[in-house]
DNA sequence: TTAGGGTTAG
């Protein structure tokens, strides 16, 4: 018998009735840091107690954790949430016509080649083409033919129905999946309804397909809702199903209802599969979760499961994206020691990880075993070494593969190729070369530009102060690509703002920026307009960061504080006011440090004009402090960074000036580079003498 | 596609 919905149902078991205020695993303390695959085993013992209590209504588990998985014995009691046994596949034997008839091999082509709207003719050609009652495998075959004609696949059903055949549950399946792959979500839902409502039962396959198709057609709440009727219709789900949804959970962020319908399955004596820890891996390395990949190894483990190339793929990949190449780097050697042979997809992912960490060493013993053992290649992976070398630096490199895919039949350049190197050309101030690529080779090669070629191109030329040819590409952006127009782009046209020779240049840009985002422009409008006030501007800023993707948002107000710092006309308050809500929405977090040693503020990862407010905003905070009667450390400290390159020295140089030119007494430091320190007593003078501390220093010193 | 589930690039 079915267990009560309420008991099982997975939108009641997860959030509602056991509400975790808890992650489900402890975080490691920060002092706890070294990276290593065999200390973490008491993650999955602490987290143990912590699933029996909240499995009180699941069958009694009282095997030792490292035991096999048992249910076997068809006396005991089936387990109610999952299926331990998978839905056997066999073939319908109800319409008693075992012997398959040869068929016109015309007739598919004719049913595929009649009208969709004519059911008529569809039907009559049916009829005449079986003079008796078809075989179940005729009828497959012909569903099988079908797949991807799914209006005919449901006419083809719905001949089976008028024609009085004994409806066999796989024919619907069929259907099901023909209409998956069209994404035709209604009528799934309405095939799978008239299943539970008429018959032939929904199985397991049916359900599976279901789900599997809600999450194809991004009907995410739709596959939970299946899940649901699936144990009220009295169908206990196998792994499969728990696959399927397992993999929607994970789609959706919904990490404790998917560890929750985990424990459960485990705690009915499932044994997931390679394809369960892959769902799972991808699930904890989304978000970030090292530990829940740590705890999922340690599963395996107890379970004698060795992971697939595809449970590899899905580790390294969590851990990069989890800034833990160590652990990656572990991993991908491990799996070579074992003898799972790494594919395309796997050397993408290490590859990746070497490059973003310039772990050129490993790159290069990467690239050399790529050779010697013949390693698979494809498309992706040859953009993906390219990536690389440019995140190394290696930049002639990058060149030669370049030129060698040119010259290649079978790894052509396409337009993520371009976009690599048109990214490495503006990144050496090489504009000329970059607009040669997107304007002249791109179009000999029939490749059309992505935005993000237009992103980096219009940085660059914003960058150089080449204002007219910002317009210019901006103009062919918004004619070649105008939906792929973003907030990254109208960062860099703000960005380009602060550049601006005259009067003359800023129009152009903000017209591009009006074109770009209505929104961003008249949020400048309102900077430009003194009688504007704090709320008004917070709330435009608001809307303009809300819709922002959040890599963008710094990037966005450093930008804004940029334009009104350095372009004529704007109220001198703005910089800070932008600085204050920078602050408000989190987006400056971290920036200053109090030790008993020293205080300091951290500039380096600031646009210009942000460093400048940041920096005001410090040493205001410090004469605060002294009003405060604060104890104060003997030492201040402003890091501002040193930059190799022309670009990364615009900062520093910057910052160095404007310390000067104000005559506050920081001096460069000796023992760290990139930084410049000043002494309480010094500091204390200079605030006073500014008019930014107003108590008297003397009584303090 | 051969009745159902998994992993790659700015």
């Amino acid at each position: 018998m079915a267990p009560p919905l309420s008991t099982l149902s997975p939108s009641t078991m997860a959030v509602s009735h056991f509400p975790l205020s808890k992650p489900l695993y402890p975080k490691p303390t920060s002092s706890t840091s070294s990276p290593s695959l065999q200390c973490h085993s008491s993650i999955s013992e602490q987290l143990r107690p912590l699933s029996l209590s909240l499995l009180k209504d699941t069958p009694a588990h009282d095997e030792p954790a490292n035991s096999k998985p048992t249910w076997v014995n068809p006396t005991k009691p089936k387990p109610n949430v999952i299926s331990l046994v998978r839905h056997r596949k066999a073939k319908p034997t109800s319409n008693g016509n075992p012997q398959s008839i040869s068929l016109n091999p015309t007739l598919l082509q004719t049913l595929i080649s009649i009208p969709d709207s004519d059911k008529y003719l569809f039907f009559s050609t049916l009829t005449e083409a079986f003079s008796f009652p078809p075989s179940d495998d005729d009828i497959l075959f012909l569903l099988n033919s079908l797949y991807r004609h799914p209006k005919k696949s449901i006419l083809l059903l719905e001949w089976l129905k008028e024609s009085s055949f004994v409806m066999e549950t796989i024919f619907y399946n069929l259907v099901l999946k023909s209409l998956r792959n069209a994404r035709q979500w209604d009528q799934i839902d309405r095939l799978a309804h008239e299943m539970l409502d008429h018959g032939p039962q929904p199985d397991n396959i049916t359900f599976s397909t279901v789900i599997s198709a809600a999450h194809k057609c991004r009907r995410f709440e739709k596959a939970i809702e299946w899940f649901d009727v699936m144990y009220s219709a009295g169908v206990i789900p196998d792994e499969v199903t728990f696959s399927s949804i397992l993999k929607v959970y994970a789609i959706l962020g919904k990490k404790e209802e998917a560890l929750i319908l985990y424990e459960r399955g485990r705690a009915a004596g499932w044994k997931p599969d390679h394809v369960a820890f892959s769902v799972l891996g991808k699930l904890f390395g989304d978000a970030g979760d090292q530990d829940g990949m740590l705890y999922m190894r340690d599963e395996m483990k107890r379970l004698n499961i060795v992971p697939n190339v595809v449970v590899y793929n899905t580790l390294i990949n969590g851990f990069g994206r989890a800034g833990r190449p160590n652990i990656a780097k572990e991993l991908f050697e491990e799996m070579c020691q074992l003898g799972v042979n790494p594919d395309e997809r796997t050397l993408t992912a290490i590859l990746k990880i070497y490059g973003k960490y310039k772990r050129t060493r490993d790159a290069m013993d990467i690239c050399a075993r790529m050779k010697e053992s013949r390693w698979p290649m494809d498309q992706i992976l040859y953009n993906t070494i390219l990536t690389m070398c440019a995140d190394l630096g290696m930049d002639s490199e990058a060149e030669k593969i370049f030129e060698e895919m040119k010259q290649s039949h079978k790894w052509l350049p396409d337009k993520w190729t371009y976009s690599v190197m048109i990214k490495l050309y503006c990144r050496t101030s090489k504009s000329e070369r970059a607009w040669q690529l997107l304007f002249e080779e791109m179009p000999q090669r029939g490749l059309q530009p992505d935005v993000t070629c237009y992103t980096s191109l219009i940085d660059c030329l914003g960058k150089e102060g080449r204002v007219d040819d910002v317009v210019a590409a901006f103009e062919s952006a918004m004619e070649t690509v105008p939906s792929q127009i973003d907030d990254q782009l109208c960062c860099c046209l703000l960005s380009t703002m602060a550049h601006c020779k005259d009067e003359m240049q800023m129009k152009a840009i903000l017209a591009c920026i009006e074109k770009a985002s209505p929104m961003l422009h008249r949020l400048i409008c309102m900077l430009w307009n003194e009688s504007v006030e704090f709320d008004e501007i917070k709330e435009s800023f608001r809307k303009l960061l809300s819709k922002a993707p959040i890599y963008v948002r710094r990037p966005y107000c450093n930008c804004l504080i940029d334009m009104c710092t350095f372009r004529p006309g704007f109220p001198l308050h703005r910089p800070r006011e932008l600085f204050h809500l920078g602050n408000i929405y989190g987006l400056y977090q971290g920036l200053q440090t109090r030790r008993l040693s020293e205080w300091s503020v951290d500039l380096r990862r600031l646009s210009i004009g942000a460093a400048r407010a940041a920096l005001d905003d410090w040493l205001e905070s410090v004469a605060e402090a002294v009003e405060e009667r604060e104890g104060l450390p003997p030492q201040f400290r402003v890091f501002t960074g040193y930059g190799l390159d022309r670009f990364k020295s615009v900062l520093p140089s910057y910052l160095e000036r404007y310390l000067s030119d104000t005559g506050a007494p920081f001096h460069k430091s000796e023992e760290m580079t990139g930084s410049f320190v000043a002494e309480k007593a010094d500091l204390l003078q200079w605030l006073q003498s500014q008019g930014i501390l107003s108590v008297g220093v003397s009584e303090i010193l």
